[in-house]
DNA sequence: ATGGCTGTTATCCG
DNA sequence: CCGGATAACAGCCA
């Protein structure tokens, strides 16, 4: 369940452990995840390649590289998302390929590893995905941003429309309802609907939401003992998949709690569907919105 | 054991 | 153009 957060942990993990490094004996098995980019030209810059940087935009992966035998400075960039079940993580090399292995290569001593068993993932060289993304949440200038535009004058639930990567990058299901939550907003409000307060309070808890799991996550160790992860440390920490609280750092506020206590007021936790997706939240600390024709 | 649910996003419709 | 539905797929849980 890789939204904004954990893509940035693990982004922070990979990048000291990549940069300056030099690929060897790449392989890119899926040639869905590489689409439209045939396989064979993407392991072909890989090989030999040097890592320049890693970052993160929304929730895509950034691989830098200068391919062997091109100049300092130049550089072919990889684009790579996780999908809902992606995972990448270093391994020894000796160990055995793990299932759903989508591309590797190697490094120094050890094997970076990309396994993703649903393959909605990406790791290709088409860059579209990247141009019609909204702000970054983390980025500085988010919080002089004005949400109310961003989000529109539509009658779109405001839940649906924090999850548009092209509003807003980088938010899914999980974090919208914990993020709406907060702001203490009902999911099913319409853009339209919402009032200056709500806007101004919707943007600060985005952020406050995204940066809390962050640092929730920094504290997690991503070198899995036995390289491969579920045998020592932890990648998602959501509350799906973890098979313990020590690898749930996270406890979420409503996601995944219906019928649970509020946190805060003790009310029972609902779940609605909203665009076919889950949807939670407090009946009482998130009251639908007043009819604006009513007053 | 079967079927319904799941993190994302691209693409198809009306 | 907008918004809703669907598809891509495997695993997990009831």
């Amino acid at each position: 369940m890789p939204e904004l957060p954990e893509v940035e942990v693990l982004v922070r993990h990979l990048h000291p452990r990549l940069v300056g490094e030099v690929i060897r004996s790449a392989s890119v098995t899926d040639r869905r995840m590489a689409r439209p980019t045939p396989p064979a030209r993407l392991m072909g810059f890989l090989n030999g390649a040097r890592i320049i940087h890693v970052q993160r935009r929304a929730k895509f992966i950034l691989f830098d590289l200068q391919p062997a035998g091109s100049a300092v400075g130049s550089t072919t960039r990889v684009i790579s998302h996780l999908g809902m079940t992606g995972r990448m993580f270093l391994q020894p090399v000796d160990s055995p390929l793990p299932r759903h292995t989508v591309v590797h290569w190697e490094q120094g001593d050890r094997r970076f590893v990309f396994t993703d068993p649903r393959r909605f993932g990406r790791f290709t060289l088409d860059d579209d995905s990247l141009q019609n993304l909204g702000p970054e949440p983390l980025d500085p200038d988010f919080m002089d941003c004005d949400l109310q535009a961003i989000l529109g004058r539509s009658r779109q639930p405001v839940k649906v429309r924090l999850m548009d990567p092209t509003r807003i990058a980088g938010i899914g299901n999980i974090y919208a309802s914990e993020i709406l939550f907060v702001a203490r907003i009902h999911p099913s409000t319409r853009c339209c609907d919402l009032t200056q307060a709500q806007g101004l309070r919707l943007r600060d808890c985005i952020r406050k939401v995204l940066e809390e799991a962050v640092r929730l996550g920094s504290g997690l160790d991503l070198d899995f003992p036995g390289g491969e992860p579920g045998t020592g440390g932890v990648f998602y920490y959501g509350s799906r998949g973890a098979k313990s609280d020590s690898e749930a750092p996270e406890h979420f506020r409503v996601y995944d709690r219906e019928g649970e206590p509020c946190r805060v007021c003790e009310s029972r936790i609902r779940r609605e569907v909203e665009a076919a997706r889950s949807t939670f939240f407090c009946p009482r600390c998130q009251p639908p919105p007043r009819n604006p024709n009513s007053t």
